[in-house]
DNA sequence: GATAGAACAGACCAACTGGTGTGTCTATAG
DNA sequence: CTATAGACACACCAGTTGGTCTGTTCTATC
């Protein structure tokens, strides 16, 4: 019999819950279910969490907003020019991402497009992630522009707002159709759209 | 006393419905919401449809792809140069639908990322739309190609797909950050993406 | 090693949810 | 006018859902 481990128990529902919600939302997630896969009682749940809703507060902290900077933000980081370096990222991005994502989408997205007129914690915090992502390829785009990659004439952030909506977009599109085959002709148009952000005399 | 319509109540059911699953999603859509608001019992709903996943069914057909081609199909009928008149049209967009579908983005959409993992008949059906709405965008791309508006090394199936992502991921953010406003902003990025398919030597 | 509080287990519950069954009314064909 | 089937109303239900309550066990601290 394993000792008490609070701390693991209370990561073993958030994982679990992540699992959940992300294969059937979080309206139809259940908190049963999430308690037979974790192999908890009713006891534990609400010793660690005061809801349901609380949970899935915590999944988005402490499970997507994690995610979100490890797929998206950090191979930002070191990038000079996006216009080569982001379809290059976007090819390799099959191969980084769990395999649970490439069946459901993105989590932040499902989540956010399902509970966004539901809840307004959901809102607040989903859209934090979000506006996180937004900024750092804002950041990204306006060192670009200083390094002579991009035109300097560009609305850095309408671009990254509509990088980050194209990529949604893609990744919703292929879950709908489950064509991941298609990624790469996805890529292919967003690598097409980078160009246009590219200046005209070199 | 209103005399018996059955046709009516039918369309009543289906079009509350409607509403109710774009305000909530299906699964956080309730019957008894449904039969409350359209002022109908039990005896009425179980009497036109089989199950709530029947009446689903319904909507997706009878409501969903009759607003997927009045929005999106039928502006496309007249186009000839799809990158002069495709943002045109994507202006005046926002006057076009039901402001609904400003505050809870699309219904095609919405409900396709929460039930296509769900269950299978959501899927085919909405899939069905989508293919109907790419298969439209591929034709007038086609056909710009033939008239000289676009170039005629592009992939037109791959370009449609992308115009149908990048705009429900568009609508996707701004549902999420509720900023109507920047629509024009995702706009001009698509007119952007659309330059990039303009014949080199005019 | 006593003890207080944290970390659970497990039984229980009220509200809700989709669905059923029976009966009644109404339109329509004959 | 009457028979018949469609079009409902209404009472009812079994299973599910998130959540509570009480009690027990572990564990850190003095």
């Amino acid at each position: 019999m394993t000792s008490r481990n609070p701390q693991q128990t209370r990561d073993n529902l958030i994982q679990t819950a992540f699992q959940e919600i992300h294969r059937h939302g979080f309206q139809g997630m259940r908190v049963d279910e999430v308690l037979r896969l974790s192999g908890l009682r009713k006891g534990a749940f609400y010793h660690h969490f005061s809801s349901k809703t609380a949970l899935g507060y915590a999944v988005v902290e402490e499970q997507i907003r994690p995610l979100v900077r490890s797929v998206w933000l950090e191979p930002l980081a070191g990038m000079d020019d996006p216009i080569r370096e982001l379809p290059r990222m976007l090819d390799a991005l099959p191969e980084r991402i769990p395999p649970m994502m490439r069946e459901h989408g993105c989590p932040l997205n499902n989540l956010a497009q399902e509970m966004v007129d539901q809840d307004d914690g959901f809102r607040q915090r989903l859209l934090e992630v979000l506006n996180e992502w937004i900024a750092a390829l804002e950041t990204m785009i306006e060192r670009g522009k200083i390094q002579g990659y991009l035109r300097e004439d560009i609305d850095s952030r309408a671009v990254a707002r509509f990088i980050v909506a194209a990529l949604e977009g893609c990744i919703g599109l292929a879950k709908v159709d489950r064509s991941p085959e298609q990624w790469s002709a996805c890529r292919s148009q967003i690598a097409g759209y980078l160009e246009t952000l590219r200046p005209v005399a070199g």
